[in-house]
RNA sequence: GGCAGGUUACCCAAGCGGCCAAAGGGAUCUGACUGUAAAUCAGACGGCUCAGCCUUCGGGGGUUCGAAUCCCUCACCUGCCA
């Protein structure tokens, strides 16, 4: 007899808060559950953090449940209220593409077939379109108090601070009735989220208890955050690392990874791949005994990235990373081996390869944003071609330097790296 | 609609006529130490044809030898009043 869910859940960390976790758990044993999370599209992509709750409803689904991915069509014109202040509303064209797009990247994290398991799409615009204001106002609106919601702590601390526009106040209103709507179409009787969606999900616990009399569930998982109290999935410079690969390549998807600290590798690896405890505990003990190696670290990217981007792309990055980050000399590789990293590399051109200088390389690989970071990062000792670190700004690559006719290998500092094509 | 306060670099935030490319903190980057880790220490952190020059302090206009700093005006934000 395999774990139950809920106690999987609980040792890899991902129940923060939850109404009635017995008679949840009762549901669970009495056959599959329908159950959804919402994903509201605020950018052209899902990032890394998004996976939390999108792996939660693989993870049901494994265990003989049916999940339904929400893509956020209408919460996302909406916005769902931050601390930081009001959002700037989105256009209802780039709210559509972005939901399309996000749709489309959930489709690919859950099973489609025709059992009682199999999952379900939806988007929350189809149903709050066509609803009429009145209807709303007296349907829905009537079941909350005004009293509670402000009692929510983004509300207050919105209402200390910049304030807060009554779209983004109803949010709450229209997240409440998706659950509701949910219930009454699926059967839908547990909504996940991040720790930060708890207030949204009780509000529609408690919609479908006013207006069905239906007992309904939520279960919320922690907001993932580094050893520093960072959330997860930032990458260096402050943006999120996205699953798109346009936006963040798989190369660099995996070296994020590869490049976690080892105070939140093994939380990760809890959190976001499908190893059991055992091999979990075996990466402990290599991260304790052989830290140097970051066993743990790789698996973790490893999977990480055949989960997003498939076994194949995981091929590519490995040996790419292996290729520039391995002991053996650059200049050592076969040329397929070589092309093939440099493809899954940042990678820029110089056209007249005689007049390029160290600068002009660094700029060519996009390592540097102009001619002035360029020279600061030669004069800190920070540049290298071809794994020799270069001091002189006016350096310049000879031809016997290109290798294999074509490539150069720009670094900046330790783990920044591009290919910089030359000639033609 | 009235009154008051505010809008400074990636973020927070000082500056209130010259010594301001603009204090301080955070973030970020580089170096040292390491393990493509963390912590720590050091440096950097608008752009360029870089010992000099150019463009920035919500937008526009003005005063002045000189303005982020003073005046006018527009926009936006917040609060109180209507």
């Amino acid at each position: 007899m395999s774990e139950h869910i809920l106690d999987e859940l609980s040792w890899r960390g991902l129940i923060a808060q939850s109404t009635d976790i017995d008679a949840l758990r009762r549901e669970l044993d009495h056959g599959p559950l329908t159950l959804y999370c919402g994903f509201d599209p605020t950018a052209p992509s899902l990032h890394a953090g998004n996976l939390v709750p999108l792996l939660m409803l693989k993870r049901f689904q494994r265990a003989g449940h049916r999940p339904i991915v929400l893509a956020g069509g209408a919460t996302g014109m909406i916005g769902d209220p931050r601390d930081n202040g009001e959002r700037t509303l989105n256009t209802l064209d780039v709210v559509a593409d972005w939901a399309g797009r996000i749709r489309g990247q959930l489709e690919r994290f859950v099973d489609f077939d025709d059992s009682p398991t199999g999952a379900i799409v939806e988007n929350n615009l189809d149903w709050t379109s066509k609803q009429n204001t009145l209807e709303f106002l007296r349907d829905v609106g009537k079941h909350f108090s005004v009293n509670v919601m402000l009692n929510r702590e983004t509300v207050k601390r919105r209402l200390e601070g910049d304030g807060m526009s009554y779209t983004e106040f109803s949010y709450l209103l229209l997240q409440s009735q998706d659950y509701l709507e949910l219930y009454r179409k699926h059967g839908c009787k547990l909504q996940v989220g991040g720790s930060d969606q708890w207030g949204n999900l009780v509000g529609g616990v408690d919609l479908i208890r006013r207006v069905e009399g239906g007992t309904a569930h939520a279960l919320t998982a922690p907001l993932v955050t580094d050893a520093e109290g960072r959330k997860f999935g930032k990458s260096t410079g402050g943006g999120n690392v996205w699953l798109d690969p346009e936006l963040t390549s798989p190369y660099a998807w995996y070296q994020y990874f590869v490049n976690v600290g080892d105070a939140d590798v093994l939380r990760y690896l809890r959190l976001f791949t499908f190893l059991d405890q055992e091999e979990i505990d075996a990466l402990a003990k290599d991260t304790e005994e052989r830290p140097h190696l970051r066993a743990a670290q790789k698996k973790l990217a490893e999977e990480f990235t055949n989960l997003v981007h498939g076994e194949h792309q995981t091929r590519q990055v490995i040996a790419a990373s292996q290729a520039l980050f391995g002991r053996g000399e650059l200049t050592e590789l076969d040329a397929p081996t070589l092309d093939a990293a440099m493809a899954e590399v940042p990678n820029g051109k110089v056209e007249p390869a005689g007049d390029a200088t160290i600068v002009d390389l660094l700029i060519a690989g996009g390592l540097v944003d102009s001619k002035g970071a360029a020279r600061r990062t030669v004069k800190e000792g920070g540049a290298y071609v071809n794994n020799v670190k270069i001091a002189d700004e006016e350096w310049k690559p000879s031809a016997s330097d290109a290798l294999h006719g074509r490539w150069l290998v720009v670094r900046k500092g330790k783990r920044t790296v591009a290919g910089v094509r030359v000639g033609g």
